[in-house]
RNA sequence: GCCGGGGUGGCGAAAUGGCAGACGCGGCGGACUUAAAAUCCGCUUCCCGCAAGGGAGUGCGGGUUCAAAUCCCGCCCCCGGCACCA
């Protein structure tokens, strides 16, 4: 792997490595960090989206660990009982690959990758308390996946389907949703085409309603709550049918889903998607081989080609005739690509004039486009494009002359009352598709058996163990398959021989329930215990990647909906609050990846100058949600302002004097007060980077109170424990050292954080703004408490504000309090 | 195409109706040094001016307001997501 290595630092004045060294196995012997569960404070779940252990951690992952990191830090200094665990998203197809590529063991591969990046995390100085980690690939976590599965197959919610997946023809193998970039697999660009096969699915859909509800949230970004919503794509419409009673097949009629009913009177053809159940049974023999010829040619299609929307409409007339029930009219049934079976009823009715995709294929295969919807002013002719918006109902028999917001309701009433249909909601989220052809997973729990069909297996059996000893070939077959003593089995049920399921759960089944076992990792009677994950969850605050926003976070709060219609919890959302952090790029501004050698690995860094330095220099390079190129230039600025903390933290205040000049201390006191307000309400929202800007002005003001020698010691001695106090949450190892030499009682990361008193930050004197006509001609240097009637009076005086009316005429006035006057003049 | 985020000095960025550019990087000057580095102090948006001072300025164009980076309308560019969902 090619990484960037860092250049020259500025020397500090200390040894880093030994110093984070020392405090980190400090806190490790004496367990400072260990988190107790009876804890009498109230309790803080802060949670950072666990990691996949690719084996070497980079940038990203201290991006958005080591913030975090400081930001339950920070709580535990408020007064919290903080958890703030960590632990490894350990199942996945990297190990695999690994495997086949390199002939290691997925779990020998997974482990090593683990140590690693323990050690990496370790020299963080991260508060985790691995005695609570949870790593998902051990058969002690994993078993609860199995658990979990039985009990949503008991309730319903898990069930198997035929549907289509994402093949890659060239690695032959199924690919998740995630492992199509663009249409293509991720490994080797092959374009995807669609499959259809027997797959095991979580019937999310069932909460979709309940998941649009954000209710029960605390602070989630808008963003994410949007794109969930626009995922979730709910929509209500009309599903109607048309009369198909004449073509001699069984079904007798043709349904369709429609968002504008309204439209109903211009219908002039029905279209059906290519892989609809009903178009081999109506198609006409005239028709049948162009329409066979054009259902291959679709399937053989890959997604790009399929699903682009810049591709001309194309279609087959089957040969058949659907009837028009609210009009009477006979419209052509034809397939076409552009419809999918997978969203409303597979099937829609063509409406050229008030649809843009209906519009285009009527004019390719020249078929009527009738208006029913009268645009504002129209006059009755042909229009040049489709009009979607409100209008008028024209041509729609009984419902003439309503708007068609009227005409919505109207027509839906109208049909159901004659049961041609009903108003229905349509969503454009799928059922959760679990299952992976894939080694490196949790086995899905389930048997079929000649007599008994598909059977769970029995609970006491669980865990459903990966065998250890597989075979890793390249054949795009899963290991499982090939595994002798795994897939034969006998039926749970009758006893007989029976074939195992081979296919193992998607990772991110492992992820909807993770923190759920943080708080009792090692309990083996159930998934979690009761008491501890009752006395932690929900989660209070979780941060983490935006990337997440429609699968992991919205799979883990349908998967807590459906644990709580179980019994086994008792909220509905697992993650109170969410913050994302942006991501970091590499220094080319690209997303950072091997293949591109902009990976930046952070232990050099860390080498060079310390965990302080650096996670410090990370919170500062911009607002923590924007991300950002990494670049090196400014890493400089941070060593030299930690080594200025550590340099006057040292310095003997007895040089000072006992009692040294009341006003300085007032002032130093009231720069102190500001910095504690400025940095505790910016921790609080994790504006990191201004919160360090003001603790950089504050040891700025440290360094001239000193020079002027005006404050006694006393003054000083608090402020400087002040600045050490507010900076520990981002800097852990520095400040710790700074307060042992300073004689402070152990540990300073045990001490609440100081409190702001707004009356000794408030200024004494204020900069009063003169303006005239909104521009700034002068500063005023008055008493914060200064009067209206005498503010005005003294920006009158300015002789700048003199010379600009130059004979004006005052005309008004403006006075904010305590900021500004405008003189308004002309 | 639709949805979201963003556009401010040479650079990372502050400021969410009231002093534009806090803090930091880089640069320039000074002190210390035989010298350099480090460190400390000062300056650093652009233009005119010796200066005092003046003018312009937050992607572009308009508007609201005593006052706009901030609010409103129209447009351009960058990043992310979704993308024939009827």
């Amino acid at each position: 792997m090619s990484m960037t290595t860092p250049g020259r630092f500025a020397e500090l004045r200390y040894n880093p490595r030994e110093l984070d060294r020392k405090w980190q196995e400090r806190w490790e012997r004496d367990g400072i960090y260990r988190v107790r569960d009876d804890d009498p404070r109230p309790k803080w779940y802060e949670l950072t989206m666990y990691p996949y252990p690719s084996g070497d951690a980079h940038i990203g992952h201290w991006y958005a660990m080591s913030p975090s990191d400081a930001h339950a830090r920070f709580r535990r200094m408020q007064g919290y009982n903080v958890l703030h665990p960590m632990g490894f998203d350990a199942f996945g197809l990297p190990a695999e690959n690994a495997a086949i590529r390199r002939g290691i063991h997925p779990f020998t591969w997974t482990m090593s990758n683990i140590q690693n990046m323990k050690r990496q995390l370790n020299s963080m100085g991260a508060i985790y308390d691995w005695e609570r980690e949870v790593n998902t690939c051990l058969p002690e976590y994993y078993r609860w996946n199995q658990w979990f599965f039985l009990q949503f197959y008991k309730a319903g919610l898990a069930y198997r389907a035929k549907a289509p997946v994402n093949w890659c023809p060239t690695d032959q193998t199924v690919l998740a949703r995630e492992q199509v970039i663009d249409g293509k697999c991720e490994r080797c660009d092959t374009p995807v085409i669609q499959r259809d096969l027997e797959q095991w699915f979580f019937r999310i859909t069932k909460y979709a309603d309940e998941l649009l509800d954000f209710s029960g949230l605390l602070d989630w970004p808008e963003r994410i709550k949007l794109l969930q919503t626009n995922w979730i794509g709910r929509s209500e419409g009309v599903e109607i049918s048309f009369d198909i009673s004449g073509l001699g097949v069984q079904e007798q009629e043709l349904r369709t889903f429609t968002t504008r009913i309204d439209t109903i009177y211009g219908v002039t053809f029905v279209v059906l998607a290519p892989e609809h159940p009903l178009v081999a049974k109506i198609t006409s023999p005239a028709q049948r081989d162009l329409v066979t010829q054009y259902v291959n040619a679709t399937l053989h299609e890959t997604e790009i080609e399929r699903q682009s929307t810049d591709k001309e409409k194309t279609g087959v007339f089957t040969g058949a005739y659907a009837v028009n029930r609210l009009n009477g009219d006979r419209v052509p049934i034809f397939i076409a690509d552009y419809v999918l079976r997978s969203y409303g009823t597979g099937a829609v009715m063509g409406v050229p004039a008030h649809d843009e995709r209906d519009f285009a294929f009527a004019r390719k295969y020249k078929l009527p486009i009738p208006v029913v919807i009268a645009p504002p002013g129209w006059s009755g002719g042909e229009l040049a494009e489709a009009y979607l918006g409100d209008g008028t109902q024209v041509n729609s028999g009984p419902f003439n002359g309503l708007t068609s917001a009227q005409g919505k309701q109207a027509i839906a009433e109208h049909i159901e009352q004659h049961g041609w249909g009903k108003r229905t909601v349509s969503y454009r989220m799928r059922d959760w598709l679990i299952s992976r052809q894939r080694y490196w997973g949790t086995p899905i729990p389930m048997v079929y058996c000649v007599t008994c069909g598909i059977v769970p297996v029995r609970e006491e059996d669980l865990p459903v163990i990966l065998p250890e000893d597989a075979e890793f070939k390249p054949t795009g077959e899963s290991p499982l398959k090939l595994h002798q003593g795994f897939f034969n089995t006998t039926c749970p049920q009758c006893g007989r021989a029976a074939r195992r399921e081979t296919d193992t759960m998607d990772t991110f089944v492992d992820s909807s329930w993770y923190f759920l076992r943080y708080p009792s990792p090692r309990y083996d009677q159930g998934p979690f215990d009761p008491a501890a994950m009752r006395s932690w969850n929900p989660v209070d605050q979780y941060t983490g990647g935006a990337e997440h926003a429609v699968m992991h976070l919205l799979y883990a709060r349908f998967f807590i909906k459906a644990l709580r219609d179980l019994g086994l919890v008792e909220f509905g959302e697992p993650f109170l609050r969410l913050y994302n952090q942006g991501i970091i790029l590499g220094e080319d501004h690209e997303k950072m990846s091997k293949s591109r050698g902009n990976v930046v690995g952070p232990d050099t860094y860390v080498e060079t100058v310390g965990a302080d330095v650096f996670r410090l220099f990370l919170m500062f390079l911009g607002p923590w949600d924007q991300g950002g190129p990494w670049s090196t230039t400014g890493i400089n600025g941070m060593a030299r302002w930690v080594n200025r903390v550590w340099d006057i933290a040292q310095r003997d205040a007895s040089a000072l004097g006992k009692s040294g000049d009341p006003a300085a201390a007032r002032e130093l006191t009231r720069a102190m007060h500001k910095t504690i307000r400025k940095v505790v309400q910016d921790m609080d929202k994790f504006h990191f980077n201004t919160a360090l800007a003001a603790l950089m002005e504050f040891t700025n003001k440290l360094y001239d109170t000193w020079e002027a020698k005006r404050v006694g010691w006393a003054a000083w001695d608090q402020a400087v424990d002040t600045l050490l106090v507010l900076l520990a949450p981002c800097a852990p190892h520095i400040t710790e050292e700074l307060w042992e030499r300073r004689g402070r009682p152990y540990s300073i990361h045990n001490q609440p954080l100081p409190a702001w008193d707004a009356e000794l930050a408030a200024d004494d004197m204020i900069t009063l703004v003169v303006q005239v006509n909104g521009k700034l001609r002068d500063r005023l240097t008055v008493p914060a408490d200064i009067g209206e009637e005498d503010a005005k009076r003294l920006a009158l005086a300015s002789p700048q504000v003199q010379a600009q009316l130059d004979g004006k005429k005052v005309r008004q006035l403006v006075y904010v309090p305590g900021r500004l006057v405008n003189v308004v003049a002309g």
